[in-house]
DNA sequence: ACATGTGAACTGCTTCACAGCG
DNA sequence: CGCTGTGAAGCAGTTCACATGT
């Protein structure tokens, strides 16, 4: 299969978001170019995004909600339920492990680690914080897919290691560093200082 | 002033942030090479988005730390602090609130807001939270220039929108919405869904 | 008549390669 | 001689425009 674009499987998320909401308003079908209007982009860019993955609509009609909803579902790899870790038990870690948008989307938290003694064996929405060094040992047991890190930037690099190490194939870092992985890993990095930088940027040279 | 590109503008958040650890290690100077080698590109690409904003090395030499670090952080407009308002005091919007990352990096916050009666008058890390309504006559009183949206995803295009009205010209969003907001607001979203929905579809496509 | 699907044109970011300067 | 700074080339993603199917 031809390499896709970033851009476009962020496109299809956006696209598939919506699409869930309107089904529950109960349209039957959609266009492009309204797909396009509430994504932020141009009909011309939704159907070259879909057509990288086939022919889903009908000419002069548009795309069928339901069907479209399903195939974007299938393209992502949503229909099946995802079990991710979190790794790091501060304040952004508990909050996500609590976050309800994951659950809803198909991803559920399994387990919660900390190298910290003082926060093992705490418990979080009737799951316990439990040590990093038991990890390992328990991907037989838990079997997850994804860690999520929340952990300080200066422990970033070597916790990824040694997820890595455990068996993980995909990384959501949330440590303001460049994490450096082989290749087989897939990594996406949320780095909030960054964010709010690029806004600063745009706010200081707002007059272009 | 010449258009910038975003991947331009992140990517100097990430020389920066490293230039600031690595000052500490007391090196004089810095190559665009190991520049990029940390922050994951080729050394053409970072000697071109210094060059956008001037000439900042040597040549036979390369970069000098501390005036490299200088100038980014006037580029990125960080030679000032900037005063950051949390909209929305559920889990993840209370653990940004704490999140030392933003402080540390110039970005202080100086007000939370909820809608909810029920949240107004807690207190978090010596910070109480307001009622939104209050939002437009604090401005005067503490000049946030940064709404953090934290609200729910039906919640998150009204509130953007008393956002935009009382004044602020930047938000960073986590809701997992598509916010249209005026051309001269900026607005970087974080959207967590989206994030692992593109690690569900990497994971589900390795074959390529 | 209408909206999709898609090759072709275009735009803009990245990489190359080398002249220029310390 | 080494490493920067930068036009030129290359490439990837977006937009255009129209043939095609309903």
């Amino acid at each position: 299969m031809k390499r896709i674009a970033d851009s476009t499987v962020r496109r299809l998320s956006v696209y598939l978001r919506f699409l869930e909401g309107s089904s529950q308003r109960g349209l039957p079908t959609i266009s492009s170019e309204e797909l396009a209007a509430h994504g932020g982009t141009t009909s011309a860019q939704v159907r070259k995004d879909l057509s990288f993955f086939g022919s889903f609509g009908k000419r002069g009609l548009g795309y069928s909600v339901p069907e479209l909803t399903s195939s974007l579902r299938d393209i992502l790899g949503l229909g099946r339920a995802w079990k991710v870790a979190i790794v790091g038990a501060g304040k952004i870690g508990i909050a996500l492990a609590q976050y309800d948008g994951f659950r809803s989307r198909g991803f559920h938290v399994v387990a919660v680690y900390d190298s910290d003694e003082r926060k093992v064996g705490t418990r979080w929405d009737g799951m316990t914080v439990r040590h990093l060094s038991s990890m390992a040992a328990d991907m037989a047991e838990y079997e997850p897919e994804i860690a999520v890190l929340a952990v300080p930037a200066e422990a970033a690099q070597e916790v990824a290691m040694g997820v890595v190490d455990a068996g993980f194939k995909a990384i959501l870092n949330f440590a303001p560093t460049q994490l450096h992985v082989p290749p087989e890993v897939s990594v996406r990095s949320v780095n909030l200082a960054l964010e709010l930088e690029g806004l600063s940027y745009e706010l200081s040279n707002r007059s272009r």
